[in-house]
RNA sequence: GGCCCCGUGGUCAAGCGGUUAAGACAUCGCCCUUUCACGGCGGAGACAUGGGUUCGAUUCCCGUCGGGGUCACCA
């Protein structure tokens, strides 16, 4: 009895890893074309940081004419969601993420290296640890949870390393035949690698981002396939993206320290190792420290959150790729006009300290990407945005042309649009008052009577038809009438000799047509609002 | 605790042995403007720390401190 018996007792139909050698034959690329992908758990929810990866994924790929696929990876069970897919396909294409293979629902997978989700892999992955089993570089191990913890704590006593390793690890000296025995018995067991990786020596890997980084060899006996016949995450990784050939792994920098068992499992097969990008994780600051964003305590970790806020898909990844290469927003200033996709990212300008999400920024870059929208445009985001989750502004967008001209204020006309919104869920507030007249008057310098006064003037010389400059005479001319400075300018040259200036008076006729102090411009609110609509909200206020 | 990564203004960050140490956001002031949002100009604000190496260190090396990751039949 050898390995070879041993190995036809666990896997007795498993095929030869040749024959899916075979069917996965290399992509037919270009030189230097990419492969990337985005591997998350099925739970439903995209993660900020995974958004974030989808970007560099998706820039390597398309800036080199690959391929950017979506893997599945529900290994565990527990980590499953009803949907959960469907979810994340559709989370991901909010931001125009459709990536060119894998994935597309919740069970259907586009491309020629599938199944793209591996709980569907099961015999695959068994083919490729019979191998390793053949050739002695994995077994079965029958230890049970309570001799894991019983050896876990002699190691803790004793000072040592915890882990199944060198004499530590039980089972890996078991006799074949033996082994065979209790399998036939039906006993459970694990499938864990038999490493040949020894700590005193190190080990050098390389990473995209980081560089060369230096580690002991990996000599843990790793769990490779669970009791349940499903592969653990690093077994998995290193059959799938052999098989899909991956070039590049983007993940977090949570699995660097889990490389060096990678690479020992890729040499053990005599794969060739893919490319790592072991990229920085988003932080959160939290009480004046930084800690990495999460899922439970920070709305904001969640993709969806954005979309629920109204703030851009563009805004967001623009914000995103800032962080990834800061040269972007240069380029950005540089080429106002250009598709993101076609800045040229680079993993070795990628800063490797993680970067506190700053939400003042998004903003900031919001407020810009949406200054570029046209009024059709804004509409259309905004009326998509309110139908989902905000009822009464829907509503309000309901008569197109009408908003078109809301939204036109200061921005059709303008080579300098506004710069006043930077997400939708700020729409209502923003323009309410073309909607509806205004109730409170808070007139400032002039009121009362006085106020009353400056309105009644001015509605005997208000002309709908009137151009710009005629229109501001004519506000000119009332201050004066009624004893203000015609100028803002000479006012302030001599503030003693008026009560107030003609800005003072703009703000009385503002304040009466929309009940704010602060508005875009006055003239072309009007033009909007249309004759009869100035004159009902201009009188009703001398009442 | 072992192993690994990281440490430039409040935040994101250029820098890669010699710089007045960029820029963006935020902040403050001024200007423009009938108000605001813009825009323009300017101010304040940083190389964690101690040793080396060097003619010279933010930059290279070591220690210290601080932050993070990882040590699962989770990914």
């Amino acid at each position: 009895m050898d390995y070879k018996d041993l190995a036809n007792v666990i896997y007795p139909d498993a095929k030869s890893i040749e024959y899916y050698e075979e069917m996965y034959k290399p992509r037919n690329l270009a030189q230097g074309a990419e492969v990337t992908r985005f591997a998350p758990s099925p739970t439903g929810f995209v993660h900020i940081g995974g958004l974030y990866q989808c970007i560099i994924n998706r820039a390597l790929a398309k800036q080199t004419g690959g391929v950017f696929y979506l893997r599945i990876e529900d290994t565990d069970q527990k980590r499953k969601l009803e949907n959960g897919v469907e979810q994340i396909v559709q989370a991901l294409a909010k931001f125009d993420f459709v990536p060119d293979e894998g994935m597309i629902s919740e069970n259907e997978g586009k491309g020629d290296y599938g199944p793209y989700k591996q709980s569907q892999r099961r015999e695959i992955y068994h083919a490729f640890a019979k191998y390793l089993i053949e050739r002695g570089l994995a077994y079965p191990c029958f230890a049970t949870p309570e001799e894991i913890e019983e050896i876990r704590k002699k190691q803790e006593a004793a000072g040592l390393r915890t882990g199944f390793y060198g004499v530590w690890a039980k089972y890996r000296n078991l006799p074949v035949d033996e082994a065979i025995e209790r399998i036939k018995n039906g006993e459970s067991f694990v499938i864990r690698l038999r490493s040949n990786g020894r700590e005193d020596r190190r080990i050098k890997v390389k990473d995209a981002v980081r560089g060369h980084i230096e580690f002991p060899e990996n000599d843990q006996d790793a769990v490779l396939i669970k009791a349940d016949g499903l592969p653990v995450y690093h077994f998995a990784h290193v059959v799938d993206d052999h098989l899909m050939h991956t070039t590049t792994v983007v993940r977090g920098e949570e699995w660097i320290s889990s490389t060096p068992l990678h690479i020992e499992l890729f040499n053990d097969f005599g794969f060739k190792v893919p490319k790592y990008a072991q990229v920085p994780s988003i932080l959160k600051e939290d009480d004046g420290k930084k800690r990495k964003i999460s899922k439970r305590k920070d709305p904001e970790a969640a993709v969806d959150y954005y979309h629920k806020e109204g703030i851009p898909s563009d805004a967001v990844c623009e914000y995103l790729m800032n962080i990834i290469n800061s040269s972007f927003e240069g380029w950005r200033k540089g080429n106002p006009d250009k598709k993101m996709t076609e800045f040229k990212m680079e993993l070795s300008k990628m800063g490797v300290s993680g970067a506190v999400f700053d939400m003042v920024k998004l903003l900031d870059v919001s407020k810009n990407v949406i200054a570029k929208y046209n009024a059709k445009q804004v509409y259309d985001f905004a009326y998509t945005w309110a139908k989902e989750y905000d009822e009464e502004l829907a509503k309000m967008l309901e008569n197109e042309e009408y908003a078109l001209k809301v939204f036109g204020i200061e921005r059709e006309n303008s080579k300098k649009p506004r710069k006043d919104l930077s997400k939708w869920s700020e729409v209502k507030n923003n323009i309410i008052y073309m909607y509806e007249a205004p109730t409170e008057f808070d007139f400032d310098k002039i009121t009362g009577e006085d106020a009353k006064k400056v309105i009644e003037e001015y509605l005997k010389v208000y002309n709908f038809d009137d151009d710009k400059q005629t229109w501001f005479d004519k506000i000119k001319d009332v201050a004066e009438k009624l004893g203000y400075a015609r100028e803002v300018k000479e006012y302030k040259q001599n503030p003693d000799n008026w009560p107030g200036h003609v800005g003072d008076v703009s703000t009385v006729i503002r304040v009466a047509l929309t009940g704010r102090r602060n508005t875009p411009d006055m003239y072309e609110i009007m033009q909007v609002l249309g004759k009869e609509e100035v004159v009902n909200r201009l009188s009703s206020v001398c009442k």
